[in-house]
RNA sequence: GCGGCCGUCGUCUAGCCUGGAUUAGGACGCCGGCCUUCCAAGCCGGCGAUCCCGGGUUCAAAUCCCGGCGGCCGCACCA
């Protein structure tokens, strides 16, 4: 099939079988707004229930899951530092449509300090300059704010601003120390949330791939940066191999990707946190479920100046796509300790974490004792104010004074060592504050589901077939009477009954002939039909047909359920179910 | 936001240039019936289109003009 065929093929089933289309279509539809129909829904929660598996069914010690909310306090996008950096004053070219920040612009041309500047006076100033397109010489337009941030208000306090979040992150830093505190204490650990985001993006273009409001599948990964705790996990994949295009291939033009083991790329330091490689490999699994080849899967490193504010290095991982060519379906961030370090700063809140020293640590400090008895004695209310002075100065200098004098003078009083001692103390010290450093990764939910679609669209003798990975396949079974008879109906009808109580998505169709019913079927990509004929009113058995091969087997309805999911679930091929009844092969 | 292209049943489209016999035609899909022992078979019937919206020109507008909205492709941002 040709690729743009591909594509369009995809946009087609999507809309016409109701995968998805664009949201409020009856008013005209909004730009990055997009329904998921009956087949998407249940696409995206497959979806996200193989995120789950994968990321935190498998990783149980590892990673937990929570849920916060999606409308956030100011408060708290002021702390992490998106109030300040998703807010841009970009100027228009009049002529050739290109943007620019307008503070930035006026910097580095005029040489003037622009930024924190109003917008009014960011135009006055392009306008008075006369400041032009720097690209084609064309006439600039105002300048505007421009915020990510979708904005609102929290109850009828107009003071009180909320904003919906524009990822998940926050809820999972704001909650750690919770967290951290439920699960005992446990570092590393990994926060994973999956939930609604919204950006305000100018102008999404891209369908399902640039929504202004998706379901975002995240987890935020806390470690000890100096000892992170990584080597059992990595070991095990140490020579697996990861598609990078590094910052400095980019930077020298090379595009081609090049392959690191994951050794390599932490030795080289290629990978800055061996938490990051791991993660970056078990991505690269999780995209294989949900049916993209490895081969077609690439990590891109984000240059310094594309990075967002709270990044130290970030991967993109991308995807080869037919229509749209490699887009992002997930980013990896390394965001070391900047949210907690800002949460902590602007909460007033110890997000710290107490770590056990393997090895006591001998800490020898000076300390000051006062011989309270005789100084109040002599003292009286005076010892207070003395006390405190004394406090503030350091015990070193105390000490030097104490030894050359003989005595020490605060506020005209004179105290020699029968009123202070000081004196070292060792103490041990077994636990040491850690600041835990954190690495991202963060899927769009949506965004795999058209890959999932592109990847599982087959052409076969002129029909369209959704070969999903069966897990993810919206609907499971297909319950298919062979023929418009009421025995046969009225088996099938039972069958389908007994499915519907099953875990398994089950759907039923007698409209029509047989092949147009598998046909239907391949479209929506249900993995197996279960079709009722004459010889199973005789003997209990019933056909099932693959998808994929349109082999046929004969199964006994007593292990119908059994088969179904050891062929979903265990992924068998057809043959170990049964003996092979109708094969498109032999025909 | 700017430039280019585009907007007709659920989908794909004919008609638009050259305004009028168009009750806006077809195909596919969908629904109902007949038929049918396995891959979109056939036959019969049916549902289905404010021709994107608003305004203008005209005796007459899907068709010409203007404005808007939306989509696709580029610029910028991003999962």
């Amino acid at each position: 099939m040709a690729i743009d065929d591909l594509a369009d093929k995809v946009l087609d089933i999507g809309r016409r079988r109701g995968f998805f289309w664009p949201a409020f279509e009856i008013y005209g539809g909004v730009a990055g707004f997009y329904d998921l129909g009956p087949y998407g829904a249940l696409l995206k929660q497959n979806i996200i229930e193989e995120w789950r598996r994968h990321f935190i069914k498998r990783y149980p010690d590892l990673i937990v899951e929570i849920e916060t909310p999606v409308i956030t306090p100011e408060k708290v996008f002021i702390a992490s530092g998106h109030v300040e950096n998703f807010v841009d004053p970009i100027v228009g070219c009049k002529k050739c449509g290109r943007f620019f920040r307008a503070d930035q612009l006026i910097e580095e041309k005029l040489g003037v300090k622009a930024e924190g500047k109003s917008v009014e006076e960011l135009t006055d100033i392009i306008s008075k300059s006369g400041l032009r397109c720097p690209v084609c010489g064309g006439e600039l337009g105002e300048v505007r704010l421009f915020n990510l941030l979708f904005r609102t208000q929290i109850g009828p306090y107009q003071g009180s601003v909320g904003f919906f979040r524009p990822e998940a992150a926050q809820g999972m830093f704001i909650s750690f120390k919770r967290v951290h505190q439920v699960m005992r204490n446990k570092l590393p650990i990994g926060i994973a949330q999956i939930g609604r985001v919204a950006r305000n993006e100018i102008s999404p273009r891209q369908g399902l791939i640039r929504l202004r409001e998706f379901t975002i599948m995240e987890f935020e990964f806390f470690f000890d940066q100096n000892e992170p705790g990584a080597d059992e996990y990595i070991d095990k994949v140490r020579n697996e191999k990861l598609s990078l295009i590094t910052a400095d291939m980019r930077r020298e033009k090379i595009e081609e990707p090049q392959s690191f083991t994951i050794d390599e790329a932490l030795r080289q330091g290629v990978i800055k946190t061996p938490w990051m490689a791991f993660w970056m490999y078990e991505s690269t699994l999780f995209l294989e479920k949900i049916g993209v080849p490895r081969t077609n899967i690439v990590f891109e490193e984000k240059l310094p100046e594309e990075r967002a504010h709270y990044s130290r290095q970030t991967f993109d991982q991308l995807v080869k796509t037919a229509r749209w060519g490699w887009i992002e379906v997930a980013g990896h961030a390394y965001r070391g300790d900047y949210d907690l370090s800002r949460h902590k700063q602007f909460s007033g809140e110890d997000l710290t974490v107490r770590k056990q020293l393997r090895e006591p640590v001998e800490r020898r400090t000076l300390v000051v004792r006062l011989n309270k008895a005789v100084l109040g004695r002599e003292l009286k209310d005076k010892l207070d104010s003395i006390q405190q002075q004394i406090k503030s100065m350091s015990p070193e200098v105390l000490k030097r004074e104490l030894d050359n004098k003989g005595f020490i003078e605060v506020s005209g009083v004179r105290l020699s060592r029968n009123h202070l001692v000081i004196e070292e103390v060792v103490e041990k010290v077994v636990t040491i504050s850690v600041t835990p450093h954190v690495v991202e990764p963060s899927f769009g939910s949506e965004r795999l589901l058209y890959v999932a679609m592109e990847y599982a669209l087959r052409e076969k003798q002129g029909r369209l077939i959704l070969s999903f990975p069966r897990r993810i396949a919206p609907v499971k079974v297909a319950v298919l009477p062979l023929v418009d008879n009421e025995k046969i109906v009225g088996m099938a009808k039972r069958i389908y009954d007994m499915l519907k109580e099953t875990d398994l998505m089950v759907t039923y169709d007698d409209s029509g002939s047989i092949g147009r019913r598998y046909a239907r079927a391949d479209e929506i990509g249900v993995p197996v039909c279960v079709t009722i004929d004459y010889q199973s009113l005789t003997d209990g058995t019933v056909t099932l047909r693959d998808r994929d091969s349109w082999k046929q087997v004969r199964v006994h309805v007593d292990k119908l359920v059994e088969s179904l999911r050891r062929f979903i679930y265990d992924n068998v091929e057809i043959e170990e179910l049964g003996p092979i009844f109708f094969s498109e092969e032999k025909e």
